[in-house]
DNA sequence: CTCTTGGCACCTAGGTGAAAATGT
DNA sequence: ACATTTTCACCTAGGTGCCAAGAG
């Protein structure tokens, strides 16, 4: 079943550790990003988050918001997201039963693409200054997109990863690739994209707390 | 009468000319601007430009924009705007004739401030790469402002003003300075700020001009 | 009288889920 | 049957000029 996992959102194994080749430079290895709406994501990761994917590009709902600390404040960074899939399985929803059922082998892979923050690049400072939100990310369906959207196959599961890229100025930056990005995944904001909702309760629920979505507020009745 | 004025933007005296202290920095002098909707400042400087202030701050219609070249593209530059009383008069506008009359002495001046473009600083290639629109620049006639707004008196005349900062990357550059701008100024956008329209023709303009003015467009008739 | 303020109807622009239509 | 596409009414958010009322 989707959902569970680790609270942390720091990848193992990207530590400032040690000394030697191995390491990340000293600019991004004491990055750290905290998600924002923590909460609102693990109410609906316990009933298992479903993302519209359209034709034309959907946002998601929650959107994905970090708050940044420890970047240096006088480098520059591009900050970035893209979408891994969960497994290779293709999903269902059973009305009856309210549950997710494997539905066979995934669909090929979509084809796999990135979403910069369009703030980058940016200081450190001015990303850290306040919380960082992909609000202009869409996810879509449609394979041949041309709108630079993020291509994901429906009833299938994904995991939102988050990249913090150093801008190296140095020469030969490609050679250092490797140890100028931290990364982060947060177990709570995986999903899985729909063309309609499945689970009448991810409904209510979006409608609920996404302020787009209508409907009436707060007990506040319709006036008589 | 307001409006007239050389069709050029340069401010004379700028140009990257002869050897010696008093030039200017190779990375701005050969900057250059071109105002963006020309002919529809100029249509609206031969009728009078007038540009509503209010307390909460109202947006420039025309938006005040510009096409950049002559930026050394990876140079950082930071863009901003200010506004100069064009003159030590304040005004009324007298309906029986259509035209504006000087009413005495300016008031006293409102606090001097400019307005960043959001996107400072950037890189030249950046600034050059497409329009810059200064589409988030608001007048406000409120002493007290604390949005960020310009503030201008109502009745007074004044000149935008466009400044390019290079970016001085180097120590002391406060020293410096004077060589480190290049500023614009278009003479067919002055304008008299004012809190209600008062020349009917330049209502018209707006109207016709603005698709957030209401008003059916184009000559299409309402629906039957 | 001249000028300013505040509410408002009416726009643009674009993000929602519902439901019907259309595939497959 | 299941999944996708399209359209649409209904929102948020915010930029307009208008007009009645207020202030000097």
């Amino acid at each position: 079943m989707p959902g569970e996992g680790p609270p942390s959102g720091t990848v193992p194994g990207w530590a400032c550790e040690g000394p030697g080749a191995s390491g990340k430079n000293r600019r991004v290895c004491h990055a750290a990003a905290r998600l924002e709406m923590g909460s609102l994501w693990e109410e609906f990761n316990r009933l298992g988050t479903e993302m519209i994917v359209t034709k034309a590009g959907r946002r998601m709902f929650p959107t994905f918001q970090v708050k940044l600390s420890g970047l240096d404040p006088s480098a520059d960074y591009v900050l970035l997201m893209d979408f891994v899939p969960l497994d290779d399985k293709r999903y269902r929803y059973a009305f009856h039963s309210s549950s997710w059922l494997v539905a066979g082998r995934a669909d090929p892979a979509a084809p796999g693409r990135v979403h910069f923050h369009p703030d980058s690049p940016a200081k450190g400072a001015q990303w850290m200054r306040q919380i960082v939100s992909f609000d202009k990310l869409k996810l879509t369906n449609n394979l041949l997109d041309d709108n630079g959207h993020i291509i994901l196959n429906s009833m299938h599961r994904y995991q939102p990863r988050f990249h913090v890229v150093l801008v190296d100025p140095r020469r030969d930056s490609e050679r250092f690739a490797h140890e100028n990005f931290k990364s982060f995944s947060f177990p709570e904001t995986q999903f899985m994209a729909v063309t309609a909702y499945q689970n009448h309760r991810i409904t209510q629920l979006k409608i609920a707390s996404n302020p787009f979505a209508k409907g009436f507020r707060d007990g506040e009745p319709e006036p008589w």
